[in-house]
DNA sequence: GTCTATAATAAGATAGAC
DNA sequence: GTCTATCTTATTATAGAC
């Protein structure tokens, strides 16, 4: 992924700390020339244009969720991939929080030159959690309220997704001295039925 | 909550509109003017400028937010005070998905002019879930996966809150051919255990 | 209170030297 | 491949007429 000139990853990596924290908009080409050492006509050397810089930034990034939460749940089924999921998309989240808040900011945007890309891709990761709670048959102990009608696996797994990048930022953002299995523990519970009626 | 002199108003709307696909840094004070119907000169006049503009639409949108969260609640407790709560908060997503949209992509941000504003108000809505989860014991009946530690009630509305916001953009943004009770009761499931082992 | 016109600056992008 | 200097346009904000 981005075969590196070693100029093009320090690019990237200044690019997604910058709009971490402003913004994509609010993130300028001197920023991130500045902040990867590298003067600006070497971003337009090794990019076309700001949109492209970040279009492959979400690309690689996005993607690379993707296949991680793939591998995380390997062949588990039921409960315990949920669990797997859940945990690995925690861990990716603490382990780039500058991603994960990019993708909280630019997921339900409509407007970008990279809408296509990151459509797929985002389908992609929430495709993994789907399959895992279709598998787990969801609905069929749903409790006294209404059952989720057939066909709603990626609205719940939109709900779980949502679940843990929430939860993640607010450790990360907010309250950063918790630790991670409490956090994870934390989501889980909820996920669980724990304020459910039994 | 702003006198409207009923250009105030429409300066608000219009931002708020334009905000929600293009964000806050990518909407132009010509480009609200142009939608409010009005000149930049008036919109000046009015705030003193953007950023106070944009802390005074993201304080009357998440306030009240939070007070009409506070309200869904009334009085209700445990499992039916999540419901409600659940129930409300995708109401007033649907009803005001602009807002939404510029609540995902501000939440975490922390270099915002009204970055404090913005932080107490979201806190604020944030507790209501919190107080709902803890009344209704969360932790008591855990699964057989670690019990959340205590003081994680704001972990847990996070997580609730997150599952809520992203499926209701989700539902809005990318598969509005769905009911309302649709996506309510896919969200209820999944954060009533319904892929969880009993 | 609202408008038009304009000042001051910021930001994306390119040219051409090294 | 990378740098400096510069072009061009967009954008925040203000002045002053009505």
């Amino acid at each position: 992924m981005v075969r590196s000139s070693g100029t093009k990853r320090a690019i990237l990596d200044a690019a997604l700390e910058l709009a971490a924290t402003r913004g994509i908009t609010g993130t300028t080409m001197d920023d991130v020339a500045e902040r990867a050492g590298v003067a600006k006509g070497s971003l337009y050397y090794n990019f076309s244009s700001k949109d492209q810089l970040f279009e492959a930034l979400l690309e690689e990034g996005v993607g690379a969720l993707a296949e991680n939460l793939r591998a995380a749940r390997g062949t588990l089924v039921g409960w315990e991939a949920i669990e797997a999921l859940v945990g690995a998309l925690l861990d990716r989240i603490a382990a780039n929080a500058a991603l994960a808040k990019l993708m909280a900011s630019e997921i339900f945007r409509t407007d970008r030159a990279w809408q296509k890309t990151l459509f797929a891709l985002r389908h992609e990761a929430l495709a993994v959690f789907a399959e895992a709670i279709e598998e787990a048959g969801a609905g069929a102990v749903a409790p006294d309220a209404a059952a989720p009608a057939s066909g709603t696996s990626t609205i719940m797994a939109a709900s779980v997704f949502g679940a843990v990048l929430m939860s993640g930022l607010e450790w990360l953002v907010f309250e950063p001295e918790r630790s991670r299995d409490e956090v994870a523990a934390a989501i889980l519970a909820s996920l669980s039925g724990a304020f459910a009626p039994r």
